[in-house]
DNA sequence: CTGACTGCAAAATCTTTGCAAAGAC
DNA sequence: GTCTTTGCAAAGATTTTGCAGTCAG
């Protein structure tokens, strides 16, 4: 794990280049997600930011729009679950997992015996009881690529 | 994938063992589900429902409400991607996947290095630029097992 | 018959947007 | 100075819930 001073030097770097601007609400969300090794949702990360600063005036909105940013450019992720905007199918079908196409949203499906089979494994070593799984590739597709 | 009529005697299986009803509605929604092998959101499958059976009586509220049931279940998957409800973190560090128990909502990180290879591999197979990768083994975890 | 199911509309969530004031460069 | 950002509140979008009538078993 990069140090944070390394990280807020490439959080300044990627607006400069996108000619947004530094502000103290920005850099202070990335060192709260920094310092909260957890994950967190966008409330989480207001009421931490709000105990902790409480001279700072912090919206929920400035959350979202900076999380945007982080996530656009790979500095952050995201993970849902339990979510809304859900799409569903079958899961009777033999299971495969997914390529999302970020441009386009088009959706590839794939099935690899090793990946299953690594799954089942490391399942085990944590004892924990396996129900599901999901495994989601994001990038450019092909065509998107060609554009 | 197993023929419409096992899959019809399966959902007839698990209403009855729940003690729930079999209704017109819910044997359509699995119809449509079935027919219709991509990924849809509820929206597009109530439209395709009104569209496909004008007759029939049908609103989101029981869509939902049958998509819980058929996930709980495990006869569908769900997925969810530009989605709400996303928790995030900082993805800086060393790249993770992660188990998640659907009990407790516990989440436990691991790191594969078969996994991710095998992730490389596919993505170059279908010539697709990798930006980044979720993969949520779901599951019971050891905890709740034992209680 | 009894208890579950349904649609509807209202409520609850979660996220985005418009706007005027403030701040970064 | 100029153009972006901010917080706020309002608007949107998505999902859940309460209720009275309907239906399956």
């Amino acid at each position: 794990m990069l140090d944070y001073e390394t990280l807020l030097e490439t959080f300044r770097k990627l607006l400069r280049d996108k000619g947004l601007k530094f502000t103290k609400q920005r850099e202070l969300i990335l060192k709260t997600l920094y310092e909260n090794k957890d994950h967190s949702t966008p409330e989480e990360i207001l009421g931490m930011m709000k105990k902790q600063y409480p001279d700072l005036t912090i919206g929920i909105a400035t959350i979202y729009r900076t999380l945007s940013v982080l996530e656009e450019s790979g500095m952050v992720d995201s993970l849902s679950f339990g979510a809304k905007g859900k799409k569903y199918e079958l899961g009777i079908k033999a299971h495969h997992d997914h390529l999302i196409c970020l441009e386009c949203e088009k959706l590839i499906e794939f099935y690899d015996e090793t990946i299953e089979e690594q799954q089942k494994k490391i399942a085990k070593k944590f004892n924990f009881k396996m129900t599901g799984h999901i495994m989601n590739i994001t990038g450019i597709c092909k065509d998107c690529q060609d554009k």
